[in-house]
DNA sequence: TATATTTGGTTGACGAGGTCAGCCAAAAGG
DNA sequence: CCTTTTGGCTGACCTCGTCAACCAAATATA
């Protein structure tokens, strides 16, 4: 394997590991067996690096929704696996997660990155058009239905990052939210 | 005004310079006319300043909203106006927002903050109650709405915040979601 | 009132970490 | 065979969070 690609393992890695070990640069390096600089070959700075974890992440989860929405299944019930996979993603991997999803300022300055979003963004609005044919879905504009969809499930799941959810137990998990936020948008 | 204000007023104004200005606590206390340890005798480190500032946010929030909801409207746009503030406190103060609900790392050590965090929950689930009883909701869990609502709120403000919303212009606003997705529910 | 303690401030130093500059060997290309 | 690019290295610098030690004013206490 190339030592660009890692360097981005090994910097997701160190975010998997949460908070006990800082992703730094250096702790990067050495984990990939190099020096302290040697990522500045391969990657402009330290956003540059995470930015492409992200488009790595990005781009997995993209194939993962393309392959639930060539399935054999109802389109809802497709769309609903595809949340679920993003909902278990947050919840394996909760620092690439929001490195992902709730760091703006990274993909503000990667065109890259936006572009494997948009494409991420496009495979479940693909999702939710098949929907909306199937009378799974009313008919509003497709983007303002995956819009609401996303960021509801984004949202909850850091309302559950934050404690503000399951604070006590028996309350309904996000995935249990988004289904009924499906069946309330498709009476 | 005391120092400890001071301090965290100088915190939220270099927040608001946005990228320019790094928020460290040298800068702070240069800001509010300390040295630049002198931050350590009010705060024991740089997260709680930080906490600090979001929980002042949150406070202001919270009474803004219990001011929404002592006024003379349908509940229905009462809720609507709060989920409004909430989106133009984003634009207006983009760090800020993000401080108070994008770090869920801060607030899962700082249980201030998460009280704070959780009344502001509360005036929200209020205003869904109400709109409960016009009818203007349908008859869910009242946190299970209220998480949806202010979750896709969330989300799609983060979506515009990454560019990924209004991409293009004459899609429809966070507002103009939000109300589509009231009104879908209310269906 | 005189002393002791707390409060809130100061300066200085240390260590971590991002980043730049410069050197160097191996690969690639002429 | 020379030259340039590539990818690596070491060393140094600067910023920033944080700790330690010191100090004056305010406040509490004997």
């Amino acid at each position: 394997m190339s030592t660009r690609n890692t360097l981005i393992q090994a910097a997701a890695n160190l975010l998997d590991e949460g908070g006990e070990q800082a992703v730094t640069l250096r702790a990067v390096g050495h984990a990939a067996g190099v020096s302290h600089n040697a990522p500045y070959k391969h990657f402009t700075n330290r956003d540059a690096l995470l930015a492409a974890v992200a488009a790595a992440d990005l781009e997995t989860l993209t194939t993962n929704f393309a392959d639930i929405r060539g399935s054999e299944q109802a389109p809802k019930v497709k769309l609903l696996t595809a949340i679920g996979a993003l909902i278990a993603f947050s919840r394996l991997r909760p620092s690439r997660y929001r490195l992902v999803f709730g760091a703006p300022t990274l993909a503000q300055k990667n065109p890259d990155l936006q572009a494997c979003s948009s494409a991420c963004l496009a495979e479940i609005m693909a999702l939710v058009d098949e929907c909306k044919c199937a009378k799974a879905l009313p008919n509003a504009p497709t983007k303002s239905l995956a819009s609401l969809l996303l960021a509801a499930m984004h949202g909850l799941v850091l309302l559950e990052a934050q404690g503000q959810l399951h604070a006590e137990k028996g309350l309904p998990t996000i995935e249990e939210n988004m289904a009924l936020m499906v069946s309330l948008f498709s009476r």
